[in-house]
DNA sequence: ACAGATGGCTTAGGGCTCGT
DNA sequence: ACGAGCCCTAAGCCATCTGT
């Protein structure tokens, strides 16, 4: 059931505090969060559109800002890139994109939304897919003043993405990923597997990456924003009775700062065939909680390795440093590890 | 005050090196 | 040969800084 603007501000507990046409800035000088919408209505999903109203002038556009953009890693003619960037498009929704101003007013945050260009990082790099639609300026955009802006953006994608339909999904490029047709991200780290590379320009100085590393570690007791809502996201469990019992490798300090758990893939101890045979998006129960992961099998051109199961940054509040976890297959096919 | 530029945070993923 | 550890880059999104 697709979700309209006041179910979704009802679901963060926010109050809608206005709505203004795309390119006009709200006069609220309060942090929040912000819906852009193909209504006017905040109750209403009249205006969903069978297609996506993309523009080939603005696909132009950004093939020609961005020399390095490719699709599937090669450069794309302009009908496949639109064609791409379709897929990603929901019929039957109206919301097209969620954001936030956590630091900075609605009415900033949302000024440099409208003054990025496509294909510019900054100042507002993200929700650029909106800037591909030929009814840019037909949109809008609804806000609610939150005194918790991350939370209630997260809680409101969450919505959103459990609402999508089944057959708006079965359409969908990436059907694990149902965000709003702009949401690239969520939560933070969790992507849309849409294949672009190259979509924004490079960054002028990127740091040298030992730095960025370090600063990794350091931070190894990071709560990610997403973390409450992920929790919640995460209530059923799935039945009880074992199949086949396997260890993976030991969890290591790096491992959990990556949220990342490895598989063996050969031996006594090989796990690995409890999973797919290819890169996908697995839903295993860890230490009692069902989580959503990808599954990397590593199964490289040159030897195989170990494969990697990432469930993000909730493994270092279920596992410790140095343990090691034993995989076992249920008997009604799915992955516990514990 | 505003617009634009730069930086920070976080994760994904490829691939190299090292130890066993 | 293989498992394990780590380096490095890319990406998405938001915050902060800086110049006008």
């Amino acid at each position: 059931m697709p979700t309209t603007v006041s179910e979704a501000f009802a679901a963060a507990g926010l109050s809608p505090g206005g709505s203004v046409p795309w390119g006009t800035k709200p006069a609220l000088p309060e942090r929040g969060v912000y819906i852009v919408s193909l209504t006017d209505s905040l109750d209403s999903l009249q205006g969903a559109l069978p297609r996506a109203p993309l523009s080939p002038t603005a696909f132009e556009q950004w093939l020609s800002v961005c020399p390095e953009l490719t699709v599937d890693g090669a450069r794309p003619p302009l009908e496949q890139l639109i064609q791409r960037v379709a897929a990603f498009w929901l019929p039957d929704e109206v919301v097209l994109y969620v954001g936030l101003a956590e630091s900075q007013s609605l009415s900033d945050r949302l000024g440099q939304y409208y003054q990025t260009p496509l294909g510019k990082r900054t100042p507002h790099a993200g929700g650029y897919f909106l800037k591909l639609l030929s009814n840019l300026h037909g949109l809008w955009v609804h806000y609610a003043a939150s005194a918790n802006p991350t939370h209630a953006e997260s809680v409101i994608i969450g919505l959103f993405s459990s609402n999508v339909s089944d057959t708006a999904k079965r359409d969908l490029k990436d059907p694990v990923h149902p965000f709003p047709f702009a949401n690239l991200e969520w939560p933070r780290g969790v992507r849309k597997v849409h294949g672009l590379r190259g979509a924004t320009e490079r960054r002028a100085n990127q740091p040298k990456s030992t730095t960025r590393t370090k600063n990794h570690a350091s931070r190894s007791g990071h709560t990610s924003p997403s973390r409450s809502l992920f929790d919640r996201a995460v209530t059923a469990i799935a039945p009880q009775g074992n199949y086949a019992s396997c260890k993976a490798q030991r969890v290591t300090a790096k491992n959990l700062s990556r949220g990342q758990i490895r598989i063996p893939s050969t031996g006594v101890s090989s796990a690995k065939s409890l999973f797919p045979a290819s890169r996908s998006a697995v839903r295993v129960v860890l230490r009692g909680s069902l989580l959503r992961a990808s599954w990397d099998p590593r199964i490289g051109p040159d030897r195989e390795r170990s494969g990697v199961l990432r469930v993000g940054a909730i493994l270092r509040d279920l596992v410790g440093e140095n343990e090691v976890l034993i995989v076992t297959e249920r008997i009604d096919g799915a992955i516990s590890i514990d």
